[in-house]
DNA sequence: AAATGTTTACCTCTAATAGAGATATGTTTT
DNA sequence: AAAACATATCTCTATTAGAGGTAAACATTT
């Protein structure tokens, strides 16, 4: 596991807040984490075996589940020592891959029809996210928790972002009909 | 080069603005859809190669350049019609991975010290990039092309959720000073 | 005019990773 | 009891980020 890879930080962080199954953490990450940090489901399995394999958790079955494997992670004082250390240096820069807007750069070769397509698509998707972010919401308002702050932080930068984004997409739309 | 990769089209879409070579096409990408589409250089030269090899290309060496290789690239009708069909289609999920919302999520475990240096990096960064952008409007409002609009309303996109990202930094800033 | 640094231009390689698929068990519905 | 679905783990490949390397052209200093 070189220094470059950062799947074993969101992997150290998730099991930072409490001691998780390979499965948990994908799901956390699709719950909470997904906007601004995604992970490929395929680099979870073999990246929690290197943080064991390192002495980075531990890992033990789940006495719980009958016959069925079901492997829970804890972190080790290494692992958070790994994890606080990486959390305190300069964030690197980040990396978008916005498909639709790099289709509507080039957008004068295609049909006015199919531009406003997209932007309609768009638009479901973005109040469709901004839905759910106002459901994860609620429940933090809710919760007594000494990561609440932090987790409502990085919430609100996905509504405020996410609320920008549908406003400029709804005077985009207009502007592109009138025309 | 499989119906997956993407670096293709990106390229596409430059050569159908004008010919070029291939780092102008790397500097095209970070004067213009950087910050919602970046391409590794590295992947550039390759994949002009494979559009050459797929006659999405044609490629000759610039004879203005005395006797230093500079090779212009220039799409073919094949490469338009690839080009079209996938502008056309519905855009992939956008990805993102923002280092620094990532830490802020894990930040219970950092010192206050820390996290508010995180934020006044962001702020400091979020404000260059609105600069930037600027610049670009600026440019961009006096020119006369038929990609006006479509370069315009993207650009729009990124001043509309760097201005939203900016106000909520400066918000949270004040929150987590005053905590 | 020589030395130095910077920009332009092209290219290679490796480690990381997105995305898709494979497998198998438990749970719910028909 | 069969079918459909959800949980859980894992593998593989094509793509790609990031870093490095080469060398000519041009600008700046000595």
């Amino acid at each position: 596991m070189s220094e470059r890879s950062r799947t074993k930080y969101i992997i150290l962080g998730m099991l930072s807040i409490e001691p998780s199954s390979g499965y948990d953490i994908t799901q956390s990450i699709k719950s909470s984490t997904a906007y601004f940090w995604s992970e490929s489901e395929g680099q979870i399995y073999p990246t929690l075996a290197k943080c064991v394999a390192n002495g980075l958790a531990t890992c033990k079955e789940d006495p719980e589940s009958n016959n069925r494997t079901r492997k829970i992670y804890t972190i080790t004082p290494k692992g958070e020592k790994v994890l606080n250390e990486w959390l305190e240096k300069k964030p690197q820069e980040s990396l978008v891959r916005n498909e639709f807007l790099l289709k509507l750069f080039f957008a004068k070769n295609i049909s006015k029809e199919k531009i406003l397509a997209h932007l309609e698509t768009f638009i479901r998707e973005e109040k469709a996210s901004l839905d759910a972010f106002e459901k994860i919401n609620k429940q933090l308002i809710q919760i007594e928790d000494p990561h609440k702050p932090y987790w409502l932080a990085s919430l609100n930068y996905g509504i405020a972002t996410t609320k920008a984004a549908l406003e400029w997409a709804q005077n985009t739309l207009q502007v592109f009909k009138k025309s």
